[in-house]
This record gives C-alpha cells, structure tokens and sequence, in this order.
DNA sequence: TAGATTGTTAATCGATTAACAATC
DNA sequence: TAGATTGTTAATCGATTAACAATC
C-alpha cells in the first residue's frame, strides 16, 4: 500500500486544480464534480478522477467533492499547508514583481530573503525585505530553514548563483533564466523561462491557415 | 507525405534545443551529435533525433548536426525566423521585465507596443516604448500586426484582457497572471504562472526522506 | 427509489526507447 | 576501410480514456 509513483504529469496538474477550487470556493460554491471541473479545465473528468485517487478518496460517489475539503488535502499534498521559504537572487524587475505576487498569495510559500550582486542593489528594500548581499546566502538560507531558491538573474550568471544556493543546501530551484543548468539528483529544478514559452507559441501561429511550410525546405538533403 | 502530427511534447523541447544550439554556437562548436545533446539536456539521444526527423533530415550519418545549420532550421520551424510582433497589457515590474528581457533577445520575437489600464502608467516610457491606454489596444494590434499577446496584469483582470486581445485578432496568447483563461479554439493560450511552478516544485521537497505524508490521512473515509 | 457520481479496472492511445540498416 | 552517427522501424513503456460496480 505504498503510494505508487506518481507522474510528473500528475503533480503539475495539482496546481490547476487547486487554482480553480480556490476560485469556485471564493464563489461560495461548496461542491463540485469531476465532469464540472474537466468543462473548466479541458480535461477529461475521469483524468481528474485518477489523479486524485492516487492520493487518497476525496469524494462522495453520487455528489462529488466538497471543494474546501478538496483544497486542504491538495495543499497537504503539495505540502503548502506548511509556510515554506523561499529565498530569491536577482533584485531586478522580475524579482520585484515575484515578490510582489507573494505578498497577496494564498498559499504558504513566502519569499523571505532577496539577494543581489550588485552594490547599488544591496540595501534597498522590496516588498519589507532588505536586499543582501550574495555573500550571505549560505548563511541565511540555512539559519531560515529556506528549502527552495529563485534564481532571477542574467543567463551567464545562474549557474553560478544555482551552484551557491545547492551549496547552501536548497532542495528545490526555480529557475527564470534561459540557461540549462546541472545540478545534482537530490536538488529539484523547475525551469520557468519565459523565452521558451514563447518560442513554443510561436510555432503555433497560423499553423492552419497558410501553407508556407508545406513546401520546398522538405526534400533537399542536409547542409549542402 | 503531408507533416505527420506533431505532439505538443515534441514542439516544447524545439526551444530547449535552440537554447543549448545558441550556447554551443557561442562557443564556436560547429558539429553536435544527439548523443552529446541528450548528456546535455538529460535527454535520449533517440528522441532528439526523432524530434528533428519529423520536420526534415538535418543531420549527417556519421557527424552528427551542423550547429549553424540546425539553430537555423529550428527557428524555421518555430517561425521566428521572421519578426514576430508581440503586444503586453499590464506595465508593472512584470510588464518591464518581459520588455527588457526582449531587448536581448537573438530570437525575433519583438515587443511593439505595451498597454495598461491605469491613467499613472499611461504615457510613460518602457525600454522606448510608450505605455498606451486600453481603448487603443484594437486599433494597434491591427494596424501593427501583432501576432501575440502577452497578459501580465492581475487574475481578476486576466480574461478582460484575454477578450480584447482575441477581439483585436492575435493569434496567441501567453498569460502570466495566474487564472484560467478561456478562449476560442483557434486562439493558442500558454500558460507562463509561475505560482503553478513554484507549488508543483513543493510536491518534490523531501518527498524521499521524510516520511510525514506516509500514516495517517489514508483510509479514514473523506469528509467526515 | 432513481439519478448522479465516485473510485478503479481494463482498453486504448500515444510517447519514449531500443535496435539497426544506411552512410558519412 | 573502420568507427561513428543518423533516420526510422519495431518494441516497450506509460498516460489517458472508457466503462462500470459501488454507493451516496
């Protein structure tokens, strides 16, 4: 009866779930079945079902899930029930508005320390949080207890910065630089560069309608 | 002889492979094999090749991809081998770090014009463009043919915006605002909250040595 | 009770990986 | 030529979906 292995494909649906639980709960609403969250979400009813049965039974069979009921046992599975901290490197624009988001989120993960390289960064407040110098990072991150690191610098300074923050012993990395960085099994990394989103997108423009793809650039060989 | 589907997996890793290219390129490496990409990217060299021979024979038996050669051929096939006007609504830290992203940017993805609600942003300059008010939004996107647009305003905000994009005629939309956003099925939506990264990453905090989740919460019946 | 909806098993579908002939 | 590596087919693996007994 050991939990089975969950996908990864599993776990990055939780969220959604839990982004529309929370919506219908602050909509007042106390119950909701599968098929009503697979309208919402696109997604098949019985994949939701699934998903949620490797972890536990949540629901009643004839009405469905209580929707405060369903958000706890998500947080507690995604472990966001506990407040968890995060420390972040890279005071820019994109530090700011993390920290910014954090300040009205629900969930219990909070940004607790900000770091910066640069001396003209350092000192500055963000969000009640003075910005630090990189040279604290081990420091802070182990007297805090932070468990997760972002990392919101420039490409060619990530590993760097990734490096120190395994150093100092995070267990998770989010990562919104566009670089592909190593880091050891135990440490988890979670790549949220945007470039890539918006690379991907492209692909999809216009892809019914015109046909410019559809011919020459198939049939000549290779890099002649 | 016509394309074979290609799956939604297989055109997210395209840009992974861009990124390690444009890094293999700057270091002046001419040749790579997909056995030297997977070590690279924690991938299988079989499913590299696989991705690529779907949209053409870019390699060479025996050498391995011309690096050149491949980032060209890729970008061919993301469609930003051409400029691909893109729009932002929201000018907060986001906003500005997206823009400023986008002024290094090799791909030719451009931010051409940004958009905000509020009267004390409206007029204001971000990396030499100049925030303009909502109501201007249809007429821009048409006349500056803007393909993409990017929401970086708050949830409750987000499909308002969503609509007017898909009213002015884009053709995808990348949202960073973290709601669930619907739209027509013709319309491309990506998904860029980074709240959904950081609580999926929270799943995998010492899910291996910690045993917290593995009593208890099991079999008592839900909801009672 | 009848209708609704879960949890779960079995069937299907699709994606990844292994293997290898072709060839540089 | 011998070694390396592609493109591609076949085998495997895993994820999604359908179907339905259990039950509220």
């Amino acid at each position: 009866m050991k939990q089975a292995k969950i996908s990864e494909a599993v776990v990055r649906r939780l969220p959604i779930y839990l982004q529309v639980l929370n919506e219908l709960h602050s909509r007042e609403i106390q119950t909701v079945s599968s098929q009503e969250l697979g309208v919402k979400l696109d997604l098949n009813p019985a994949q939701i079902r699934k998903d949620l049965a490797y972890f536990g039974e949540f629901g009643r069979k004839g009405i469905g899930y209580d929707v405060i009921y369903l958000i706890e046992k998500i947080r507690q599975i995604l472990k966001v029930n506990q407040t968890i901290k995060v420390a972040l490197v890279g005071a820019g624009n994109l530090g700011h508005a993390l920290c910014n988001y954090n300040k009205y989120s629900k969930d219990n993960m909070k940004i607790t320390a900000v770091f910066d390289i640069h001396p003209d960064k350092i000192g500055t407040n963000i969000n009640n949080l003075v910005v630090q110098p990189m040279n604290e990072l081990t420091e802070v991150v182990e007297e805090q207890n932070i468990r997760i690191g972002i990392i919101t610098v420039p490409a060619y300074e990530a590993q760097n910065v990734a490096n120190q923050f395994i150093a100092a012993g995070v267990e998770g990395i989010l990562n919104f630089a566009p670089a592909i960085l190593r880091v050891p099994e135990e440490v988890r990394i979670h790549n949220a560069d945007f470039t890539r989103e918006l690379l991907s997108l492209a692909y999809y423009l216009n892809h019914e309608d015109d046909g410019e793809n559809e011919e020459g650039d198939r049939d000549e060989s290779a890099m002649d």
